[in-house]
DNA sequence: CGCTAGCTTGATCTCACTCAATAGCAGTGG
DNA sequence: CCACTGCTATTGAGTGAGATCAAGCTAGCG
């Protein structure tokens, strides 16, 4: 099933009845290889795509061409549904990996609209997860240390992909470089690979031919100072993705 | 009217109907303090509320204390519109000056999404708008110095005051400390000091007793590395922003 | 008039960048 | 099969942007 993983383990889920409403609205299913630039800044649009297999980024160019990723998405993510009432993106749209997505024109959700209200409602909130993402990283990127936004990738990654059943909370494939992975974190690829090695050594976590192996949860969380409030999730996966227990923060 | 800034000189606009039948959804207006926490994260929150007057700011709360600002508000941001889909927040809303605001219930909302789908299209424009500055935000700190970044803060504020018509392209009141600047940079208020005065030297803007002068434009936009593409504005306000002449960019 | 919040400047320190060199490894072609 | 190429990872040495710490200054306001 093509929206299988969307919104899977989330706090506000898709009923069968909505499943079923968007299957039906997928116009076709693409495939990409990795590399290839999907949508670029400023170009108008009327298609959306939800991922299905393998990863893709969302990224603004600088002027002096260097790249900075805004986004990482993993299947079931709906990569630019916001190009639907935006009409034009203010960035990139990549794959990682080789990839396969499902597109929904926009005017096929324009019919979803008018005739599922709780649906549209549904697919809102996906376009503010995103948002919350956003903010967690603008937080990542002013407030901590190298260290500590490596760490707080990999934690989030690891929370994703739990929530779609693609890390067993342990390990799980991470098909980026140590300079795409600084293009996340706002770090030279050199740095990057010093402060992975001092999460490796510190027992912590390690990263290795495009797999990260964690070797203790709790403590890279702590350092992380990660907590998955922002990402939705339902109460299960929160708890396994290190969520703070007891009472809210705040 | 209290709608009157919302999505004004925006690429989307609102028709006079659709002004009118969300003036209509107002439920009360309210008045805030400066200084005061207006919602606090991980609260359920059941009503959206719509900046009037005053400046607003969304922030989170690092866990040394430490607060970090991920949007702020000017009038006509509708501040935590995502609250509708969310039910709860992910940070907190702050009145950074004595504040105005209109109040939505979730209910009148749903009544509006249920009879205006255009109207509702556009509301969900808004908040990706929102998201949009989000990824600025995300771009300005990991890939501009500390100089371009308050330089690209303050392009930001003009064009979206010019928006509004709380700047003149040349001036606008900017209640911030320098400690509030550095909390949106990513900088110390030490820093953020310093490098005010590098561009009050360099003779291409300055911040005195809470009001902007920018006494260059163009040379500040291009310090800045600004382009308001991400904005949505309309052309003219974009041309009067700052925007690069000619084809889209990429 | 004294208090307090915010602004300004100097001195020192440190985290992360830059530059540079080497190593590993996959793919490619002779 | 091996040489060659290009990409990624690794490590070292030197540098620099911005943080930290500390002190003095200014202005609004009770």
């Amino acid at each position: 099933m093509l929206t299988e993983n969307l919104l899977r383990n989330r706090a506000t889920q898709l009923s069968a009845e909505e499943h079923g409403a968007l299957e039906a609205a997928v116009s076709e299913t693409r495939l990409w290889r990795a590399g290839q630039v999907v949508v670029r800044q400023g170009t108008p649009v009327n298609i959306s795509t939800l991922l299905v297999e393998g990863f893709m980024t969302r990224h603004v160019d600088a002027p002096d061409g260097r790249r900075h990723l805004v986004a990482i998405h993993f299947p079931g993510d709906f990569v630019d549904l916001h190009a639907y009432p935006l009409k034009q993106l203010d960035h990139d749209v990549g794959a990682l990996t080789d990839v396969k997505v499902a597109v929904f024109t926009h005017a096929a959700l324009e019919r979803l609209q008018e005739h599922h209200s709780v649906l549209t409602r549904r697919l809102w909130f996906l376009t503010l997860l995103d948002a919350a993402m956003h903010r967690q990283w603008i937080y990542r990127l002013a407030s901590l240390k190298a260290i500590e936004r490596v760490a707080h990738f990999i934690c989030e990654t690891n929370a994703r992909l739990l929530a779609i059943g693609a890390s067993d909370g342990n390990s799980f494939a991470l098909p980026m470089t140590q300079e795409d992975i600084g293009q996340v974190c706002g770090l030279t690829n050199v740095h990057v690979n010093r402060v992975l090695r001092e999460l490796r050594e510190a027992g912590l976590c390690q990263l290795r031919s495009s797999t990260v192996q964690i070797m203790d949860a709790s403590g890279l969380v702590k350092r992380a100072l990660f907590d998955p409030a922002y990402l939705y999730l339902n109460p299960e996966t929160a708890a396994r993705a290190g969520a703070r227990t007891g009472v809210p923060h705040g």
